[in-house]
DNA sequence: GGATGGATTGGCT
DNA sequence: GCCAATCCATCCA
């Protein structure tokens, strides 16, 4: 399928609003479909001390959905000093090293006390230069499957350089990585979440929501 | 205090 | 398709 025939986005007219930490404090399942479309931005300072943020437009995200989900790090009330930031109120973030090698970003969304949260899987870049660079990857590859060397959760935290500095900070410019709603409504599909053969019935569940068929997804 | 294995990725067969 | 890399939270003794 060409580029061009891929379901694309409504952009509404409505000014850039940077979502407030009691956005994330709705149902989880909500939070992570509301969040497709959405743009995490992150604030960086480069070597020469010049102060830039990055945007990312979020097209892959996954819910892990408390006590009862065998995939969550919090199943079964397991509350240990890692999974400890899942039981605040929504609107925090929650970071962890996976294979000893990536970090994960997940937002903690939902009520206190209850252990949930968004990991956010895929997304792409929106200035300019950078998305000449991911056409780039995507006219060199005839099959226009997903561009591999932007793909993939350990990736987007690797571009933004997040890692587990972020854990319990607050959803907010403030902290330096927060989200912005430009209107953009784009078409979204539900799969079942990636990774996790070993949680019985749960892995089943369709709490993966992406962007549909856009080529930024780390799995179809 | 030691063993285990993972919400992944990239390289090699 | 297979598997090593590499850290540390978690579990068990």
């Amino acid at each position: 399928m060409p580029a061009s025939e891929l379901p694309s986005a409504k952009f509404p007219l409505s000014q850039v609003t940077v979502l407030e930490p009691a956005w994330f404090t709705r149902p989880t399942c909500v939070v992570a479909a509301d969040l497709i479309g959405k743009v995490l931005c992150r604030q960086l300072t480069d070597s020469d001390g010049v102060v830039k943020v990055l945007r990312m437009r979020i097209s892959e995200t996954e819910a892990y959905i408390g006590e009862g989900d065998a995939a969550c790090h919090a199943h079964a009330g397991t509350r240990t000093a890692r999974t400890e930031i899942m039981y605040s109120q929504g609107g925090v973030f929650y970071v962890y090293l996976t294979y000893g090698i990536h970090h994960m970003l997940n937002l903690v969304s939902g009520p206190a006390e209850s252990p949930e949260a968004v990991l956010i899987r895929a997304g792409f870049s929106t200035t300019e230069s950078d998305r000449l660079v991911e056409e780039q990857l995507l006219s060199a590859d005839k099959q226009l499957t997903h561009p591999r060397q932007l793909a993939g959760p350990g990736k987007l935290t690797k571009r933004l350089q997040i890692d587990r500095n972020l854990y319990g900070k607050s959803i907010s410019p403030k902290t330096g990585v927060w989200v912005e709603d430009d209107g953009c409504q784009p078409p979204v599909a539900l799969r079942p979440r990636i990774g996790i053969d070993y949680a019985g019935a749960a892995k089943d569940w369709l709490l993966r929501y992406v962007w549909t068929d856009h080529l930024s997804l780390s799995k179809k």
